[in-house]
DNA sequence: TCCATATTTCGTTAATACCCGAAATAACGA
DNA sequence: TCGTTATTTCGGGTATTAACGAAATATGGA
C-alpha cells in the first residue's frame, strides 16, 4: 500500500453510492453479490453502477468473480485492513499508546 | 458517523497533500503541529495549506487548538476509530468471522 | 446458431475541486 | 500603539469527475 493506492481507495470511497455499494457487500460476506442484485438494491442504473464499480475494483477494495453468467463482487477486507494501516502508520512516533483502534470486537 | 460525515472524511483524505499533513500528524503525536511547520516539512504554500487543513478539520479527522500565535493542529483518531467501524459495520452480517482487523498490534 | 440476460463502454453535458497570489484577520512584543 | 509573524479568506482561470441513455460485448440456453 503506498500513497497512490491509499489516494485512489480513499477517493473510491468517497462518494454516496460507492460507499453504498461497498458497506452492502460488506454486508453480504465474502461470497459478495452479481452486479444486477447490487444496482437493484440501491436502486441504481446499471450502466452508473457499473463505472461505480469499476472505479471500487480498480482501487482495490472490491474484487470480481464470475459465476455464469453473473459476475460477483465482494468487499476486499485484507486491502481495507492494509489502507488503516498506512493511514495510522507509526503512530504517535511509537511514543504514546494513545493510537489505539480495535475494529470487529 | 453517519454517510455524510463519511463521506466528508474519505474525500478529505483522498488528496495527496491531505494525506500527507494527516499521516504526518499521526506521527506527531496528540501534540500536533503548527501550521507553518506543516507547511514547511511538506513543501507547501501557506495558503494552500490553510485550504487543506481547513477541509481535513471540517471532516473531523483534525483538531485545531491555539497555543498563543499558532494554530497547533493533531490527528483526530478517535474519528478514524468511527469512520472505521461505520465502513465495516455489520460485516458478514454477523456470520462469519471473516472480517478481523487489528489496527496499532 | 440465435436469442435473451448481464454487464460494460462511449459521447455529451453539468457540476465540482484545484492552485495561486493578494489582501484580510489574529496575536504577540517593543 | 505599531510592526511582525501566523494563518485564513477571496477571486478567477483550469482541470477533473459525475450522470445518463444508447450502443457494444460476453455468456449460457433453446
Amino acid at each position: 500500500m503506498d500513497q497512490a493506492n491509499a489516494i485512489e481507495a480513499f477517493s473510491a470511497l468517497a462518494h454516496p453510492s460507492r460507499l453504498d455499494a461497498f458497506r452492502l457487500l460488506v454486508r453480504a460476506g465474502p461470497k459478495g453479490l452479481p452486479a444486477m442484485e447490487i444496482s437493484r438494491q440501491l436502486g441504481a442504473k446499471p450502466s452508473t453502477l457499473s463505472g461505480h464499480l469499476s472505479i471500487l475494483k480498480r482501487a482495490g477494495v472490491l474484487t470480481a468473480t464470475r459465476h455464469q453468467r453473473e459476475i460477483h463482487y465482494a468487499a476486499n477486507l485484507a486491502n481495507i485492513n492494509e489502507l488503516v494501516q498506512f493511514l495510522i502508520a507509526d503512530c504517535c512516533s511509537g511514543q504514546l499508546d494513545d493510537c489505539k483502534i480495535t475494529l470487529c470486537p
